[in-house]
DNA sequence: CGTCGGGTGCGTCAGACGGT
DNA sequence: ACCGTCTGACGCACCCGACG
């Protein structure tokens, strides 16, 4: 599981151990003597730790008597933000890697439009992704709260052979395909149908591979089934359409926190990955703290017969 | 082969939290 | 105060190995 290769442990110079951890990841860590840290106990990392077991420790503290009722129940009621904590161990430990930031649309949408070629226009789906429609008539997806592999998506266009009239149809291989998407393109609309969904109930994400297929329309007089236009609040009248913008905001609440869940549950397992991590490394600088104490103990105290 | 239990991932809801 | 985001909790579906 976790492999040490020793490197350096001469007296006087900084040890540094190799540590191989299960993830395949190798970190150095140096002899704790020689660092500055007077104690691991004390040790300023442990704190970001305490922030997520403070609940387990919660019997210790009434004890104590130390931390008074409102203050107890204002710190267990708050949650931890697995980037907050995980960032907060980064800072402390250098081998670990951090969550990146989330950051604004605007600041996060360049990098991935820089890479196309001078797009015609940009449009945002329903989803949160990105669609720009190069000069070229080629179409590029870019999801905004994705990793860099995911992030730019490539559409192929396709003139099957007989198409529906006022229909281009569109094919890019999705990552993952949750449900039916729908984006709006002014003067033209987009509509996912994914086949997945329709044929197979299934919500497992065991679509990979699956080609969603979108149908670029004419703004035709009658809409696709399935596909509500945006619109904007002064131009609803009828309660049939309140109803409707009813019904598209939550669906686009539930597809936001959808999306929410899985980067969570993304960010959790990283977490849990980072702890491990740290385990692994702590549980090695307390091999080494012991070894180094046995021999304190044994240069201090020679053997008398 | 059918069943059971554990593990995993997903969607949804509710509530806390932070920004405006 | 309002709104968007984040995350724990819950229920569900699926997969897989063990067992009879």
């Amino acid at each position: 599981m976790v492999s040490v290769a020793g490197a350096g442990t001469g007296r006087g110079s900084p040890a540094v151990t190799l540590v191989q951890l299960p993830s395949g990841q190798t970190v150095r860590v140096q002899g704790v003597i020689q660092t500055p840290q007077p104690s691991v106990i004390q040790s300023p990392q442990i704190q970001t730790v305490q922030v997520a077991t403070i609940a387990e420790t919660d019997e210790s503290a009434e004890s104590e008597g130390v931390i008074d009722s409102h203050k107890r129940r204002e710190i267990l009621s708050r949650r931890p933000s697995y980037r907050k904590i995980l960032n907060e161990l980064s800072s402390d430990v250098p081998g670990v890697p951090k969550i990146e930031e989330e950051k604004s649309e605007e600041e996060r949408t360049p990098p991935n439009i820089a890479t196309m070629a001078v797009p015609t226009s940009i449009y945002q789906t329903s989803t949160g992704q990105y669609i720009a429609i190069a000069q070229g008539g080629a179409i590029q997806i870019s999801n905004p709260g994705s990793d860099g592999v995911q992030g730019l998506q490539a559409l192929t266009m396709t003139d099957s052979g007989a198409p529906p009239p006022g229909a281009t149809i569109v094919q890019y291989a999705a990552q993952s395909a949750d449900g039916t998407q729908q984006f709006f393109v002014p003067g033209s609309q987009v509509l996912v149908q994914d086949e997945e969904t329709e044929l197979a109930p299934s919500h497992m994400a065991a679509a990979t591979g699956d080609m969603p297929t979108y149908q670029i329309r004419a703004p035709a007089t009658a809409l696709p089934q399935g596909v509500v236009m945006a619109a904007s609040p002064g131009s609803l009248h009828s309660p049939q359409q309140l109803a409707e913008e009813a019904t598209r905001k939550r669906e686009l609440r539930l597809m936001k926190n959808r999306e929410a869940a899985k980067e969570c549950r993304r960010r959790k397992k990283e977490y849990v990955k980072c702890l491990e991590s740290r385990v692994a490394v702590l549980e090695v600088q307390n091999k080494k703290l012991i070894e180094e104490l046995e021999t304190l103990k044994d240069i201090c105290s020679p053997k008398t017969d």
